[in-house]
DNA sequence: TATTGTTATACTCTATAACTATA
DNA sequence: TATAGTTATAGAGTATAACAATA
């Protein structure tokens, strides 16, 4: 009944692939499916409360949590979009009535986007549902297991910081394995 | 020179919000930030490859897996998306020749869909790029420590499955912050 | 000249519904 | 009647390029 068990690779793959590590695969397939899982849950739960793209709550969150209108291209600068972006999903936005575009008082080349009442109220019962996600999830594991975890992620997320520096490595050889099911 | 270090919450979050959990809260931030930077690290060298959507890769890593030719529903169950949209993704892998659709010979409701010579180049050409970005990823970590944070993993894993067999929970309380910058 | 925001256009992924052909 | 696949249509997010208004 209960069949969440470690995904594992095959014996056979580190002589599949040359160079490539057995652990670190299995690492990175149950990092990217546990973070897949936390975020299908925290975004089932915001739908409960709202019906909005993970795109438009991020938004919502963001002017909350500056606590004060904010110019478009600023939202576009946290949210790492495009202005062009922005402007559609604050289209999206203004017409369910979740934000008002005013002109900016000083800097007429501004527009300064506010969240509605009805945004708000979004918001403040949005975060709850996230972060009691968040504490359900990680209800099977000790404080020192937690902490534990938060370093061995930052290892790794150190490591992909790095990586991602450089320039897309290599080509590395794959030996295909031998027998294969014929149609 | 390097910033990477663990995603942290305020003190005040409990207060905040009553019944969270901040070392929750930390987990899962830190967790889908590490996981979303490695997605990312690994689509930036499949990239580097060919110029294909995340999803075409993922078809042409099914139809790879699968070592023969597959029906068009069959990749729909695979990629958990609707036969509709499968349709739609074959006939951009169609048009740039990465797949070829048959007749199958004794169903003739069925379309078997193939990897054309290319499409096999490309996904052996990028399975080790993969492989080798989640192996460098993993590089600060000892096998024990690879294994614990797969058992972790693992762990949050179940209590999401879980979670996700309930009813989307019951709302929580907020207490905002007092001190608010106004506009 | 640089910045801000919008429009126009295009592309991807995704969905539902209606439909055809086949089993 | 059920299954396989397509088409039609729609809506989301995202991008680039061109543009107007303002600084």
């Amino acid at each position: 009944m209960d069949n969440v068990t470690p995904i594992r690779v095959p014996s056979h793959f580190e002589r599949e692939f040359p160079g490539a590590s057995r652990s670190g695969a299995e690492v990175a397939a149950n990092l990217i499916r546990a973070a897949d899982a936390l975020l299908a849950e925290i975004d089932r739960r915001r739908r409960s409360i709202a019906d909005l793209s993970p795109s438009a709550f991020q938004v919502l969150a963001i002017l909350e949590g500056a606590g004060e209108p904010l110019a478009a291209h600023a939202i576009a600068e946290h949210l790492l979009v495009s202005t062009a972006s922005t402007t559609s999903l604050l289209d999206t936005l203004e017409k369910r009535g979740l934000v008002e575009r005013t002109p900016h008082p000083s800097d007429r080349r501004k527009t300064l986007v506010h969240l509605s009442d009805e945004a708000c109220d979004i918001v403040d019962r949005m975060l709850p549902q996230v972060h009691a996600a968040a504490t359900d999830a990680v209800d099977g594991l000790s404080e020192a297991e937690r902490e534990q975890l938060i370093q061995l992620l930052t290892t790794i997320r150190h490591s992909v910081v790095e990586l991602a520096k450089q320039e897309p490595p290599r080509p590395k050889s794959r030996r295909k394995s031998s027998a294969r099911p014929k149609p």
